[in-house]
DNA sequence: AAGGCCATGTAAGTAGTTACATGATTGA
DNA sequence: TCAATCATGTAACTACTTACATGGCCTT
């Protein structure tokens, strides 16, 4: 149950209609938490009736747009969260599943498919590296910065380990013709 | 849609019983595909409803143990799957998630919360070496070995990632008291 | 005959995905 | 006025989780 907890996180550091929250949950806070826009939409429902957040008063129509803003009782419950426990999940990757399955019946097509996620990792690792060298040029001792700073380098090592595992398992799949 | 292609490559590597696929799903199938039971008995009546597996033939009764195994159409089924492409999925972790909320809220608890998923992934990884040195002691040739092998790193590298990281973000939340 | 474990399941709920629907605004 | 885009939603489905149910077998 994050999902709740990624939308206060992001109203909190700026307040934001659906729309809006749809984007940044497709750049910075896609970083570590994805979500679509059906998502979005519904969760802010579920958090306008639960007393979480508010939506600046406005237009009761449809097409039109909605700012919602975190109240006293939003922030508290994701302070509560965010001293809460919660064991990491296992493992569930169907590219590591294929590879197992390929050891069974055979690696036919599996190559290009390593290619290609090679290409993504790389891609998505470049432009972490290059919103590193933007956001955070030097180190500051301001804490807020730094955790972001902490955050996004988990994505970077994250990245860089699938690029190189990829070009590893590429090798493993294709011996050299000796 | 992986988890009857992960039942279907363990099926493949040994015919098996519901509980004993479970256990399976526990160890090292675990390592890259994790299921329950329940997820799993249901999962093994589709795909004998969809015949790409057979029980043996024998007891129609409730407590009493089922073995499976793999038909032709479930070869085939997997080795389709195996060529098939998918996009990596994007990063949802909570922690990440506790980490970016608390430059907002604060860090209260945060603290205990690093330090228990950094013992977790440091077992984890002693784990995975130890399976590393008593099954891969030295480089085979053996093309399903190699491939094993190398989605067995992947395990390792990731748990590694996790030490180093949360090693990192305990020292960026608690500065050095100069 | 009781307790524990082996083994297979059912039921209900939550979270996430995919496809589609509807209205408002803006510029050609 | 038409098309594109902004913006908010509904509906149906799939996957996974959590809690519980049922029966068989073995040991004491």
């Amino acid at each position: 149950m994050s999902l709740p907890h990624a939308i206060l996180t992001a109203l909190l550091e700026k307040p934001s209609s659906g729309l809006e929250l749809t984007r940044r949950f497709d750049k910075s806070i896609g970083f570590f938490w994805s979500a679509t826009h059906q998502q979005i939409y519904r969760e802010l429902g579920r958090l306008e009736d639960g007393g979480l957040i508010e939506a600046l008063p406005q237009p009761p129509s449809r097409g039109q747009r909605k700012e919602y803003r975190v109240l006293p009782d939003g922030r508290a419950e994701l302070s509560r969260w965010v001293g809460e426990g919660q064991d990491p999940k296992p493992i569930r990757d169907p590219l590591l599943l294929r590879l197992r399955a390929a050891a069974v019946v055979g690696t036919d097509g599996l190559d290009a498919e390593l290619r290609r996620h090679l290409t993504v990792h790389q891609q998505q690792l470049d432009e972490y590296t290059a919103i590193e060298a933007r956001d955070f040029p030097a180190e500051t001792s301001a804490q807020e910065n730094r955790l972001h700073h902490t955050v996004l380098r988990a994505g970077i090592a994250l990245e860089t380990f699938w690029v190189d595992w990829l070009s590893e398992a590429l090798a493993a799949l294709t011996p050299p013709a000796s």
